[in-house]
DNA sequence: AACCAAAATGGAAACGTTTCCATCATAAGC
DNA sequence: GCTTATGATGGAAACGTTTCCATTTTGGTT
């Protein structure tokens, strides 16, 4: 690769010169700039990524974990990070959980795999990590933002989705359309906004005279084989519902899937609503109404916040966001 | 941060000798490298990658350019790169394609910036590039891997399905239940692969007696919402058949949910055929048998023949990747 | 023609690491 | 006790860039 010098040096000039052409500030007349930008593309020089960031202390980019990269979820925000960050200049470096330990033990490993690599910043999804765990991330700690998380000591940090309203919303979808028999598919115990968004859904309807305690609820893990398999045994218990929540649209898309199988028609017979409204809902048969989250703003202004941290730049952030109803096809009214 | 200079210093050792137990070779007594362990604690020091990127021209780290990330296509072949990376200590770069232009110069502009990042090598998937633009990437185009994409002057860089096995694979299995009036979504008319298994497919009917004039084909997107629109136009056409080849899973998938809203029943009525067998035809509903391409396998091949040009290793690496149909419930035996 | 401000230019220093070479200490062999 | 391997150690050089400062050139003004 040719450096700067022998870019210099076939044009005849400096390396400052020649620096100064290359970046486009400081004083150059016009015959230098013309031949140094001849000797650029003579040699085809590209400027040393490394050097500059030895240099400037900044490596330009932004380092994303996630925990695992699977169905529809992660990935429109990915490609939100990526292309504001493009934007920008700046590049995106990706790591997903992987290797033998828990989440918790991969979310480490992966975030400290980040933070070697020399990022400027990070962006974290996983509910798995503590607070502790960002405090020994070191220096690059205050350089981060998490999705899905709450911090007590950084709240500022946090992005998140208000899930509380989310069941509530998730409830009253149902009892609007006269639901009395319900049943749930739940994510992980050990996620706190699937918890969150369940305890919600089911004080909604609590509060709206239903008995909560007969509710039968089975707890999954966010995949559509988990789907199904809730799906399967929730009619093989034999309890009685007219709809069904789940915790996301994975599972719901999975739940529908062994409804056809088995000859159980939605809505008609049970309606079906998903969370988090993702592109699995879009397309589904019958097309799932769902939670709409908005993922992509919050995403855009988690990101947008780290860049104001790391590069001090001003972008308006916004912390609150709006939780609607998506309509589509698997929910009707209660069969009587 | 703390430097390798501020360990050294701390722990009373020269920096060749901190350096040495920081890469724990060379020699140096277990006193000292005690002394300088504990230094290291204390500082928390992290070396610099951009240093020794500097210094040793190898910045660890791999570029992957994919088009758009969208759909459960490339998920799956994001995480495989980012694990197997991950093994030996790389770090995946990802771009997508952004901007305004179209698919070319969107590829052109991505992979150009992963090289300017300092890539050591390169996944690329994306058909729109020709032999030429591979040529102007410069001293890294040996560098580089390419995905679903054929150049002819460099057979080896490139790692490839069998479109023209799996067009006939398709042909033969609904030709096997006794299907004589087909129908067909394709892919876009640019995209090679898309033509090549269109056309095998074709041939293969073709060569059963089937008159392939009479079939109605719509070319799409590869997106769900095509596939929906694809179904919805050819019932409108009011041509017969008993079984719909879609190119994509993810278009197959937008059929099954419009001929689902029809009341039109998969596979009783009509059987679906899908194409790649990602993650979406796993829970569709219902199941959607499709071919099976082996995009982990090939996905897998690719990167390891990358990380043997980039840096010497010598996996075994294999070429010829098996096509098969994975049977679920999307199919059926013709109706008279 | 002489002068001065402003513009243009060249190059040293610094960023943090590894590698290589020279030096020094230690222990072994006679 | 002297020599000689061997192991341990320290530090300069180099990687490619930008920035800053010193110097030279330019062009305009008296």
């Amino acid at each position: 690769m040719a450096t700067i010098k022998d870019v210099a040096l076939l044009a005849g000039v400096g390396i400052g010169t020649a620096s100064r052409v290359v970046n486009g500030k400081g004083a150059v007349s016009a015959a230098t700039a013309l031949k140094v930008k001849q000797a650029i593309d003579t040699l085809d020089f590209r400027p040393s990524h490394a050097a500059r960031t030895l240099l400037s202390g900044s490596s330009q980019m932004i380092g994303v974990y996630i925990p695992l990269l699977k169905g529809t979820f992660y990935t429109p925000i990915l490609q939100t990070i990526d292309t504001e960050l493009r934007l920008s200049g700046l590049h995106m470096v990706v790591a997903f959980g992987c290797g033998d330990g828990d989440a918790r033990q991969q979310a480490i490993e992966g975030v400290n795999f980040l933070v070697e690599r020399g990022c400027d910043g990070l962006v974290v999804m996983s509910n798995a990590l503590t607070r502790d765990d960002i405090q020994s991330i070191g220096p690059k700690k205050d350089m981060l933002v998490a999705l899905n998380i709450h911090l007590d000591d950084s709240p500022e940090q946090c992005f998140n989705a208000d899930h509380t309203r989310g069941g509530i919303l998730a409830a009253q979808t149902l009892l609007q359309l006269r639901h009395r028999q319900f049943a749930v598919i739940a994510g992980p115990q050990s996620a706190p906004d699937n918890v969150a968004r369940i305890a919600s859904f089911m004080s909604e309807l609590g509060r709206n005279g239903i008995d909560t305690g007969a509710i039968t609820t089975i707890s999954s893990d966010f995949s559509p084989e988990g789907g199904w398999a809730s799906a399967s045994a929730l009619i093989a218990s034999g309890n009685k519902f007219t709809a069904l929540f789940c915790a996301n649209d994975e599972m719901a898309v999975g739940a529908l899937s062994f409804f056809q199988q088995m000859g159980i028609l939605v809505p008609q017979n049970i309606s079906v609503l998903g969370y988090d409204d993702t592109a699995s809902a879009e397309y589904s048969a019958p097309r799932l109404t769902s939670v709409h989250i908005p993922w992509r703003e919050i995403t855009l202004n988690a990101l947008r916040h780290l860049l104001n941290l790391c590069y001090g730049s001003s972008h308006c952030i916004v912390r609150e966001f709006p939780i609607s109803v998506t309509w589509r096809s698997s929910i009707a009214v209660a069969v009587a």
